[in-house]
DNA sequence: TCGGATTCGTGCACGTACCG
DNA sequence: CGGTACGTGCACGAATCCGA
């Protein structure tokens, strides 16, 4: 009784496998056969010994190239066929078997299927035979053992040499075991594979392979390279294609922004999140936008946008323009209540992420942990990733992947240093795949390779190189936008500012400032407030209650660094401008008296930082106000010491402010270096004590760029301190210049400032006139 | 228990922002 | 508007952790 093979109660696979397990040699016939059929059996027809003992394969027709079998047997008809012309078509024919064989995605297990194929090919254990003679569909599966009673073992029925045909379904087939018919079967075998226009296929088969990517032969490191590209390159060309962009956003995105969109929401998509540093002007915003809008459509998530205070509105504009289903939320509204009120959104905007690059704040704690509860995907947008070390890379990765994840890429650089991965494992307990691995690098390949993982960055040269056109008339860049219009990249070109700066001029505010003078006797302060804890009395006349002695505690603790601290602030202040180092030194001394006051009355020193805010109050009291000359410095050490004694009964109101430490408890000493400080910080401001803004150089050639050289351009003037801001627009609004606004901390809406100097750009045209 | 590595916490000046 | 809180600048000793 013969047994059905249907692939549904028996596998002709299982059949095939257990047969030849007892067999010394193979005869198919079939009409296709592909890699994945092939692999199958290989490993029973590996045991073959060669040459007589072998797999016989007859291809009959494989389906492709039927239209190309049948020119070729016309042409036989008309007594067209003959040797050459049919090795030609051997050749032809063979090639269309490697797309036949690699059909499907190249593994690295079909490799080495492939490379066993080309083995046992050479090996003879294997032989291939294109039956060119007619169309041949017959499916037979010959199989010769040892056994007596049956030493031959057919199968007949309608499965090829594939995966499908051996183990999938629709198929039909039948063993034949009777032993007369099985011969019968195999001569009809034995007529066909000896027919002359069957060819052998079998070397050129070994050349095809040779040629294929699952070739052993060595290749140019060109080839390589590309090979490498085309890989890394994946994630770019998948996401390119993957992700939609939604339609609102179309017409409005810049190709370069476009291509970021599909990138970012891929990583975003498969990676939890990304990191988006783009450079400032190249509409990080209106990417992240889209993005948000891309997932809300694709997974239908809705999006919290978080933002320094600031940009709250802008975000809410672009949240109403496209119809974003999105909260905003300032960071700073972010306290303990955050994470427990705040409803799930699966995707997290956070713009300037670079304020979350501390692990210690609270903010940041609180933002991971939603993060976490939720599993929400983040997109952090921040021009500048890291400010002061690689860490902040990490921190704000951080808030998406936790520290222990595989990443699946490791600080490679720095694991050789240590001496190879197991070196690495042994030293620190941990995968080297993980971001504490990183963590511990120094090297900066290590960080660009992490980024390079989760970043988004295109510079302006990469735009310019990438995307822009040339403008061969203007010798400019540009980019033309979705409306027609044109955009010329402009040019950033650094330039300095040169102005006259004699030394030996007396009438040069900076000249007496700048002197070596001034650096050494800041240099030589003794700053004995900023270090406390040094002039602590060894045997104080009173005992310290239990607050001073915490406090007491703290001050030991904070050292000599925050000395270094003041000094540099000074330094830092003069550079910026002479005003705002003048009336940081009139605060020193100020405070100076403040302790000293103190001291001589026997109270208590207020510790914990001093309000410069209120200490203005007193300093601006002067008598100049009314005139231009802005910056008018006291001098008089008896003023400072009433201004003191003010203040410190002012400290005394806000009790709470400050930590209150007894004035006995220290060495007298104090009194002795506090004064020599307020000597040595009058002389300086002494020095420059009729600061004269009009003999001011570094003014007065600020004043010149804006009123001669870029007369009708818009300038912005930066500067690190709301001091010289203020500095700057009051001599300038003095000397002419109207259309200006100062624009600090202390100015309610910013925004507005930003949409006054750049209505188009900032589609706020309507809402005012002029500057 | 030792010692090396790592983390914590603190001081003040300046700036920003929220709450009631 | 006053009160409050946070973050940045940073280096060093103390505390803690970890493995031998």
């Amino acid at each position: 009784m013969p047994k059905i093979y249907d692939n549904i109660e028996n596998y002709l696979k299982s059949g095939l496998i257990t047969t030849l397990e007892s067999s010394y040699r193979a005869d198919f016939c079939v009409g296709y056969f592909n890699l994945r059929g092939w692999k199958l059996l290989d490993e029973q027809i590996e045991r073959f010994s060669g040459e007589e003992q072998c797999c016989r394969l007859l291809v009959g027709m494989q389906r492709p190239e039927e239209e190309l079998l049948r020119t070729a047997l016309a042409r036989t008809d008309e007594g067209l066929m003959d040797n050459p012309r049919a090795l030609a078509l051997k050749k032809e024919i063979a090639l269309s078997f490697r797309q036949q064989l690699t059909f499907g995605l190249p593994t690295a297990e079909d490799e080495y299927s492939l490379q066993k194929l080309k083995q046992q090919l050479k090996q003879g254990k294997i032989k291939v035979k294109l039956f060119l003679g007619y169309p041949l569909h017959a499916k037979l599966y010959l199989l010769y053992r040892e056994d007596k009673l049956a030493p031959l073992i057919a199968y007949v029925g309608s499965s090829n040499l594939t995966m499908a045909g051996l183990s999938g379904q629709g198929e039909l087939n039948v063993d034949v075991l009777e032993q007369d018919a099985a011969q019968k079967l195999s001569d009809w075998f034995d007529n066909r594979w000896n027919d002359m226009w069957s060819l052998d296929i079998s070397r050129e088969l070994v050349e095809i392979l040779d040629e294929s990517w699952a070739s052993e032969k060595l290749f140019l490191p060109y080839y390589i390279y590309l090979k490498m590209a085309y890989h890394l390159s994946q994630e770019a060309r998948s996401g390119i294609s993957d992700y939609i962009i939604p339609r609102e956003l179309r017409e409005e995105l810049l190709p370069f922004q476009a291509n970021a969109v599909s990138i970012a929401a891929r990583h975003l998509d498969k990676r939890g999140g990304v990191l988006i540093g783009d450079v400032v002007g190249l509409g990080k915003t209106l990417t992240a936008t889209a993005i948000a809008k891309l997932f809300e459509e694709t997974f239908f998530t809705e999006t919290l946008i978080i933002c320094p205070k600031n940009l709250t509105e802008m975000w809410g504009d672009y949240v109403h323009r496209y119809q974003l289903r999105a909260r905003v939320m300032s960071i700073s509204l972010i306290n303990k209540d955050f994470v427990g009120k705040t409803r799930r959104y699966r995707v997290v905007i956070i713009d300037e992420s670079h304020n979350l690059r501390n692990r210690q704040g609270k903010r940041y704690a609180l933002v991971r942990e939603y993060i976490e509860k939720n599993e929400s995907r983040v997109i952090l947008l921040t021009a500048t990733p890291y400010n002061k070390s690689y860490l902040d890379i990490s921190n704000q990765l951080r808030l998406f992947i936790a520290e222990d994840k595989d990443i699946g890429i490791g600080p490679e650089r720095f694991i050789e240093s240590v001496g190879g991965s197991t070196e690495f494992m042994a030293r620190y307990q941990y995968s080297p795949h993980t971001l504490l691995a990183f963590e511990k690098s120094d090297f900066s390949e290590d960080w660009q390779e992490l980024l390079k993982t989760y970043m988004v960055r295109r510079t302006r040269t990469f735009i310019k190189n990438n995307y822009a056109l040339w403008d061969e008339s203007r010798k400019q860049y540009y980019i033309p936008f979705g409306d027609g219009t044109i955009n010329y990249f402009p040019e950033r070109i650094p330039k300095k500012v040169q102005y006259s700066f004699d030394e030996n001029d007396p009438g040069d505010l900076y000249v007496k400032l700048y002197s070596e003078r001034v650096v050494d006797t800041i240099n030589s302060l003794h700053l004995a407030r900023y270090g406390l804890g040094n002039y602590l009395g060894p045997n104080p006349r009173k005992k310290p209650s239990k607050e001073e002695e915490r406090i007491m505690a703290n001050l030991s603790r904070a050292g000599k660094r925050l000395m270094g601290f003041c000094r540099t602030n000074l330094f830092k202040r003069l550079e910026s401008s002479g005003a705002s180092f003048l009336i940081s030194l009139a605060r020193h001394v100020l405070r100076n008296y403040l302790f000293l006051y103190a001291l001589e009355k026997d109270l208590p020193f207020p510790i914990g930082q001093q309000e410069s805010a209120d200490m203005d109050e007193f300093l601006e009291e002067d008598d100049n106000a009314g005139e231009n000359y802005g910056v008018a410095i006291i001098t008089e050490k008896d003023k400072y010491r009433q201004l003191a004694e003010e203040h410190y009964h002012r400290c005394q109101r806000e009790k709470s402010k400050y930590g209150w430490i007894s004035s006995q408890l220290f060495l007298p000493e104090l009194v002795r270096l506090l004064e020599e400080d307020v000597d040595a910080i009058l002389s300086i401001i002494n020095l420059a004590r009729h600061w004269d803004p009009r003999e001011d150089r570094h003014l007065n050639a600020l004043e010149k760029l804006i009123a001669k050289t870029h007369r009708k351009e818009k300038i912005l003037v930066f500067t690190q301190f709301a001091d010289t801001a203020r500095y700057l627009a009051e001599q300038l609004r003095s000397r002419g210049i109207k259309d200006l606004a100062c624009v600090t901390g202390a100015v309610d809406n910013p925004t507005e400032y930003a949409y006054r100097f750049s209505p188009l750009s900032n589609r706020a045209k309507d809402m005012y006139d002029e500057i």
